[in-house]
DNA sequence: CTATCTTTCAAACGGATGTTTAATAGAATT
DNA sequence: AATTCTATTAAACATCCGTTTGAAAGATAG
């Protein structure tokens, strides 16, 4: 598609429109405003604003997956550098703090209020990222584990890391202004992999006595 | 408020709608239709419809609050049972793996997405709860920890439980439906609470070497 | 009963939305 | 040059939105 044409202005003005809004609130007449459109150009190009919303989350998706291929881990790399690595690219992907790009918004809000792209979605782009992970846990922990477990380790690392766009609103409120400077980035990182590895360092060597075993 | 008065009746009409497609797209003609009220009732009882949704989530927070009004840990629990139990009871208080009341979704969308109103419910629903986790906190581990420290373990472990309410569409496609079972509410409690004993137990006795520290 | 206040009602208002039309301009083809 | 196809345009259409109106119905008090 030539970056000049109409269909590419009309998507790239769509973008952060739906992705600040969402699909309902983000109207023709404001995207093709801002792509210096008419409002016709929809209908001739799309058929309806619903395959432009969907073609806008299919694009950003593959425009995502085109800047961020796949981590691709140094084989000789330790599997906890591999952790910190994939922590701290996933936070980074997520763009936690900053503004993210209406790529990554388009996604989130994909994800969470799913539509029919949402399918698409995963399968291409979450599940290998989470078979990365999967695989990277394996690594780390010193014995054979159920798939469940797998599992919940995986969604154990990643909630922790998602909590912090989630709850970015909340965040604000919570963390005393004083202490910005201890929530960048490479601290988050590291905290979480560190939390995480202490987490698994002895997953099946020896058991935490826990209530919640026996009731 | 009377339990059948008019302004009870658009309440709870509006909760359940603001709460499935948000305060843009629930309109005033569904939510009277539902409510069995003429639509200048809105104009008569709230002012407008802004008014409306300001009550109808300051509602919600009261009754939730009324009916979990915080979970009161038996004194001489150990802690770990104590975090056992504050993990399951967010689990339930969310409703993870089932349907939410209304309640539930709106002050989730009301934080993630935060109108006026979300300050009052961080202040008055949110920060209790986690003061109360900081304090268990302090308890789990052996060592006097850093607020900033305290602040991400916290976030730690909501992190790991908010996770199965905001990723419900993504872990449905994950998790392959012969594994439903080990993914009760119990058993999420477990992992979590033992996930977060292991991540904190030697938290300052024994630093895991990291490869984020250095560089 | 009368008068006053509260509550409900159908109908309409002004504006915004997604969609469609019919005409026009430009490029490509014959 | 004449024709055909593509692309763009301003304007209109039908519908829905939040809000408002003015009158009717109901309750309350004198």
């Amino acid at each position: 598609m030539r970056e000049d044409s109409t269909k590419h202005k009309i998507i790239e003005a769509a973008g952060p429109i739906f992705a600040e809004v969402g699909f309902e609130n983000g109207t023709v007449r404001d995207i093709c405003r801002a792509a210096n459109v008419n409002v016709a150009s929809i209908k001739y190009y799309f058929g309806d604003k619903k395959k432009l919303y969907l073609e806008t989350v299919l694009y950003a998706r593959q425009s995502r997956a085109d800047r961020y291929p796949f981590p691709t881990w140094s084989a000789d790399a330790t599997a906890e550098s591999q952790l910190y690595e994939f922590v701290s690219s996933l936070l980074r992907r997520l763009t936690v703090l900053q503004g993210a790009p209406w790529q990554v918004n388009l996604l989130m809000r994909e994800l969470m209020k799913p539509n029919e792209a949402c399918r698409v979605i995963v399968q291409e782009y979450f599940q290998p990222m989470f078979r990365g992970l999967m695989a990277l846990i394996d690594r780390l922990v010193n014995c054979p584990l159920k798939e469940e477990d797998r599992l919940k380790i995986g969604f154990s690392i990643i909630g922790q890391c998602l909590h912090y766009r989630y709850g970015t609103a909340v965040m604000d409120l919570m963390v005393p202004p004083g202490l910005r400077d201890s929530f960048e980035i490479e601290q988050l990182a590291d905290h979480i992999t560190k939390f995480t590895m202490r987490g698994l360092q002895n997953y099946s060597e020896q058991q935490v006595p826990s209530q919640g075993e026996s009731d």
